[in-house]
DNA sequence: TTGTGTGAAATATTTCACAGCC
DNA sequence: GGCTGTGAAATATTTCACACAA
């Protein structure tokens, strides 16, 4: 591509958006991006290079250029990246540039912790409206926020014009919930109860299940013990194992 | 493969594990088929299809053929898969038969969340630690334990045999913790500070930034909006869009 | 000379489609 | 007849390596 072209620039200097559909993989780490340059931008940087960025970020630098070209060309061949500069464009394409409201639902143990966690707040959320089903927690205060009953989600998403919806009820009432969120309007929607949802086309629809994590992290205790289990096999202990040999994890070894 | 391959019986008959070294892809999906298996346990079947299990854990069939796949053969062809061996394997494979203690580290707005949140607990994992750095925190009883001070982690973690680190402090107390954690053999830590965490080789890092799943909805979001803020340029309206036309978020339509 | 931007190569993952077994 | 297991094709993502701009 010639020269500069700065697709949807910022400060909408009459230019267009034409959002460049990025790949999934790039769209995941450019919060990521965005949050070193804002350490770097504190720290005093003006200006930073890939190899800088992607270290702060923990990425390799190839993948990171990869990923800032689909943005457009932000950088300067021989200096590296203005911070300020990619600061915004990324804020822009993120769609950060408008404080986004956020209603959650459920403010059980999990998500009372979310209303008071100051991450939303501070990379651009607004957490408008709290609600839960369970009328004895209707009408506590959290954050400076009251709880209300679900069955004001209409109006109060109408009001506030909810952007996200935050699911943190038990499995057993997501799904309701999310068909409730759908109903509004919400057209985004981020859920930490444990199961699957369905919702509609064009809903978004993302996942976080804090006991996955720790099953991934067993599954790969669990490999790095059946490895050092047989200390000497002869040389090849990673490919087949004929059989015999009965180790099932040993007891793994944890400290001194 | 010829005949049934049962690599690794969680039964122990005298067979070895031989961990097939499963795509990255598949290990993280393979907690959401357990969760979905468990579900059809407690409704009664006792087979389940390749279709069944797929929509349950909402992926695709063939996905998850190929998942399994990897496992071994543990399905029947005409039939389906047997719930309950299916759910034995994976949980072998994941090494969730020992239920793998957990040191979880800061117990501020999130960390007491997770101290209490049950699918730890229910999905394989012993919390086995609380910390903080606080002094003001320490001693305090949360679900049954009670809150240490991070100087008596080499103790604890001796005793308790830690297998996975949680670090929920802040930012800014995450690598130390992390090198902490390291420095008493832990080599499995999940994250949940907004920061990268530099571990060494052999140790394996997950980490969950909440904001950044939001920052990724609202992405689309963004894009979703500027896909409809041109109801009809003629077309082609998903590609280039040569030049004109601010459009920047007219206001994303919510509610009727 | 430095360091971005990017084609092209290498990997990883998903999807297709069907042979083979129950 | 139904459904798994799996090669082969299609996509997606990462990495390489170098032309070229500042």
């Amino acid at each position: 591509m010639s020269q500069h072209r700065h697709p949807g620039a910022p400060g909408r200097a009459g230019a267009v958006p034409a959002l460049p559909d990025l790949p999934e993989a790039t769209v995941a780490r450019l919060p990521e991006y965005l949050r070193a340059l804002h350490n770097l931008a504190e720290t005093g940087h003006e200006t930073v290079s890939s190899e800088g960025l992607a270290s702060a970020a923990g990425v390799n630098s190839a993948k990171l250029r990869k990923d800032l070209s689909h943005l457009g060309s932000y950088g300067t061949r021989g200096v590296g990246y203005d911070v300020g500069l990619l600061i915004d464009q990324i804020e822009y394409v993120l769609g950060l540039t408008q404080r986004r409201a956020v209603a959650l639902v459920g403010v059980g143990n999990l998500g009372h912790a979310l209303a008071g966690y100051d991450g939303f707040v501070s990379r651009g959320f607004r957490i408008a409206a709290l609600f839960d089903a369970d009328t004895a927690r209707v009408g506590e205060e959290i954050n400076g926020l009251v709880v209300r009953h679900i069955d004001e989600l209409p109006r109060v998403a109408a009001a506030e014009a909810i952007a996200i919806g935050v699911i943190a009820t038990p499995a057993s009432a997501a799904q309701a919930v999310a068909d409730q969120l759908v109903a509004v309007g919400v057209t985004s929607i981020l859920n930490f109860a444990p199961c699957v949802l369905s919702v509609p086309e064009g809903v978004d629809l993302r996942k976080v299940d804090l006991a996955i994590e720790l099953q991934i992290l067993s599954f790969h205790e669990h490999r790095k013990a059946s490895l050092t289990a047989l200390p000497a096999t002869g040389g090849s202990a990673l490919t087949a194992l004929p059989g015999g040999l009965a180790v099932t994890d040993p007891q793994e070894a944890i400290g001194t």
